[in-house]
DNA sequence: CGGCAGTTTGATGTTACTCAATTTAAGTGG
DNA sequence: CCACTTAAATTGAGTAACATCAAACTGCCG
């Protein structure tokens, strides 16, 4: 069971950080757990990043969604961006001790942490490591440079519009997508911290989508029905 | 004059990226001017990188302000970050060839462009430089993140007193700062461009803070009255 | 059936935008 | 040095977008 379990839940290693981390130890390791890597759980919720809490590991999305996020000392709360399986929990943290953003369990979930000081061994070490942290890190440069632009210049339903594009995007990199039913495991209150609204009007908003016949959204799922209509209002050109 | 420019437009190598490139071509280059490497100036307003067009240099301020930014089919823009003199333009343009942004001078500005070739040649000789890209990138990712969060959750006071902050921030970490004067050569359009306002809502907000005696903000000059007061409006936790 | 979390709806308030006029500052040519 | 021109900043009035507060509704689970 745990020795199958890397290639159960990350089917598409190819694409995230996992993939070239674990290939890296493949000619290098046997078939075993390494002891520089460890899987853990976490429920809905559960807080996997502190926010200036010095971490030994680097964390990698297997299964589940999770997000980062920034607590404001008013209450509020900004989510940086959401995890999808695969996804590294932002490069920052392959470099810095103390991650300058907090990290909680959106669904239930599973981890793969990696000790720090042997990935970046790893990077020295290996070539290919460096490609894909690069790779990842101007994909997060470019998503966080994409928020602000949508934060900073558009209306609220156009961002309620751009967060669905956006993620049913990166969804649909990773999973076929059927009759454009996305699976979004998100509160209302998730969508509006992430686009900076109040939940209530992001109710509003998705009531108005609804009413056009845009999308519709119950129960954690996405299906969208105009997806022309949705572009138009949510691109970001 | 041209073989002593390095020198002089870059009093502060060690604190960019400039630094590493060019203490790792100090030991296998000559003092001459390499041909990986060239200088140009631009004019206050000059576009220097366009979206989307491929470009075969990697471009290091000298001299000057400029500024990263993405324009919105709707004629409004973004400005994604300001840059000092010393600073890479994102260092995603290190390892793409299609930039995400513009940019464009701000002041009278100097430039200094790099092979990207050959900056990716040296990134694989010269472990250093990986180290000062990976931490530039890590910058770049938080200074991101910090925007995100001022543009969704913060009002329209406390995003103009962040990006004094942050500017203040950065001006005094590459000169002495007297007085709490900062050189500031912004048009309000640009402030408003940057934290997502109206120029006429910065007219106002500055003149508030004027009005109660937190700073002045007038011909290029941002002179500071009440440095904790702005910080307890701006601060973001 | 009751309780709870999440969503929807309505009424009202506040913030920031828009439009337009006025003032200030910075050049420019006589 | 002073009229003239032009760009930028300020000010005021009216409006639109989104927030806030509170109540009602829905679905789910014990």
């Amino acid at each position: 069971m745990r020795m199958s379990w890397p290639c159960v839940t990350c089917p598409n290693r190819k694409l995230g950080f996992c993939g070239a981390l674990l290939k890296s130890s493949e000619e290098t390791q046997s078939e075993q757990q390494p002891n520089w890597q460890h899987y853990r759980s976490a429920r809905p919720g559960e807080q996997i990043i502190v926010r200036n809490q010095a971490a030994e590991d680097v964390f990698v999305l297997c299964d589940g969604w999770a997000f980062r996020f920034f607590q404001l000392s008013n209450g509020r709360r900004q989510i940086l961006n959401f995890l999808l399986p695969g996804d590294l929990f932002s490069t920052a943290t392959v470099f810095e001790e103390r991650p300058n953003f907090s990290a909680q369990a959106l669904t239930e979930a599973r981890l793969s942490g990696f000790s720090r000081s042997e990935v970046q061994a790893r990077c020295v070490a290996d070539l290919r490591m460096i490609r894909a942290l690069a790779k990842l890190s101007v994909a997060e440069i470019y998503m966080a440079d994409e928020l602000v632009i949508a934060l900073g210049q558009r209306s609220a339903e156009e961002r309620v519009a751009y967060l669905f594009l956006h993620l049913m995007q990166r969804i649909a990199a990773r999973s076929v997508i059927r009759e454009q039913r996305y699976h979004l495991p998100l509160r209302q209150q998730h969508i509006a911290d992430a686009v900076g609204l109040t939940p209530v009007h992001v109710s509003r908003v998705i009531g108005h989508f609804r009413d056009q016949g845009i999308i519709e959204l119950s129960s954690g799922v996405l299906q969208v029905f105009n997806l022309e209509k949705l572009r138009r209002i949510g691109s970001l050109d």
